[in-house]
DNA sequence: GGACTAGGTGTCGAAAGTACACTTACGTGG
DNA sequence: CCACGTAAGTGTACTTTCGACACCTAGTCC
């Protein structure tokens, strides 16, 4: 059996909450229908000699030049037909030696601030884009089922893990992080309310600078500290 | 690579909790020393055309004769030495075509209450016994980190997941729950609170029933009705 | 300097959580 | 049959947390 990892990759704007795709494309690609070009998480086979968390490294880093991604795995995929259809068939017979070979995966989800790292995400390895997560194309493979769970699964750890910061500039001030955890857990935060927790958790340390270039007073930032993760 | 399940099974008898383990052993085992021969969680290969769920219940029920256990994975492990220790290869070597493969593992934890369901551990595999979870032994390979981690994922699912009563019989007392959370947690809780915070979730059914047999007031029974999970 | 914009702050009532002690129902044995 | 031992079962007062809510401030733009 073959052992792939896949990432489901979450960017932070300010806005909205994305995700990274890849187009399917290879160089012997145009023998293919349109239809049969799907969009996919960014994924592909564990080396030999790898573990699973470095080949998740590997990979993300070969598809969009950065290092230093937040990674998490957070569950196996294994359905002995999961890349068994026709269209997957299609696209995989035009790069993987042994297309029809089971595949099961390992899938992380990875954490970027969409402002501080410029991923470089149109490389060789086909389109690559930023969806909205409210909005998303049907994926090749179970991708589907991989991209739900991966966004279910950051919804409970993002209040209980903190790596709400994983998402966010260095610097940023409350209303983004605010914000993020609006559009993550999908609701509305009262602003007074949202600030007296943060201001519980010590490993969010106010900084002597201020937002610059805005239109409006100004928002003090704040950094995250790692080494006082303990409140 | 080859992919294996490996099942941490936990037991609870009303006093305390329990890890199914196996001890290794083979016809021809005999030709191991003592030392080669550790503690090992159940698991195995998986199957060409098995999901992954259904090879964690074939494997637990080839060992335990039990069926429909809860049983759920939490963590995928796949360190590429993770099976090449001496010890490890030696016993894999009695019975595994291809010992030396790199394998990778899909943990599941399961849950069983060991008054309902009486488990037939004694099975061809080898030596099965339940061990205390608060004195493991050694384990092979890496399921020490296994062991650890899934203790770990009861305990945080154990409150938020509604799962308590995979581990109890199917008529049980308040008292038995609450010694359950205490073991699971490690730390005493007051009695008539817990019982004011079990009283609100209407999943718990009290039924016309008391306790025989024992010397003092007999507690009401309570059952699980799965089908009223939504407080 | 006036208008626009988002930043920043405190209080009060409701709800949830925590600590704590006595009476009750059964089985046992004298 | 009664006294004892044992765990079951129950309510209240206090503390902490949660949730709703409105106004002034600091900066930019014109």
């Amino acid at each position: 059996m073959d052992v792939s990892v896949d990432c489901a990759l979450f960017g932070f704007d300010g806005e909205s909450l994305k995700l990274l795709l890849i187009r399917q494309r290879t160089e012997s690609s145009g023998e293919l229908t349109e239809a049969a070009l799907q969009m996919a998480l960014p994924g592909n086979l564990v080396k030999e000699d790898e573990s699973l968390d470095a080949a998740a490294k590997r990979v993300l880093s070969e598809l969009t030049q950065l290092d230093d991604v937040f990674l998490k795995q957070f569950h196996a995929f294994g359905h002995p037909d999961r890349v068994s259809d026709l269209k997957d068939q299609q696209w995989l017979r035009t790069f993987r030696e042994e297309p029809q070979n089971r595949v099961m995966t390992v899938a992380y989800y990875g954490l970027v601030s969409l402002h501080d790292h410029t991923p470089s995400p149109a490389s060789f390895a086909g389109d690559v884009h930023w969806s909205d997560v409210r909005d998303l194309p049907n994926l090749a493979f179970d991708h589907d089922d991989i991209a739900s769970l991966a966004l279910a699964t950051l919804r409970t750890e993002l209040e209980s893990k903190h790596i709400s910061f994983e998402l966010l500039p260095e610097k940023f001030t409350l209303r983004q992080l605010q914000s993020l955890h609006e559009v993550v857990l999908d609701k509305k935060l009262d602003k007074r309310n949202f600030r007296k927790n943060i201001k519980k958790l010590n490993h969010v340390v106010p900084l002597n600078e201020k937002e610059e270039g805005v239109l409006h007073k100004p928002a003090q930032l704040f950094t995250y500290d790692s080494s006082l993760t303990q409140p």
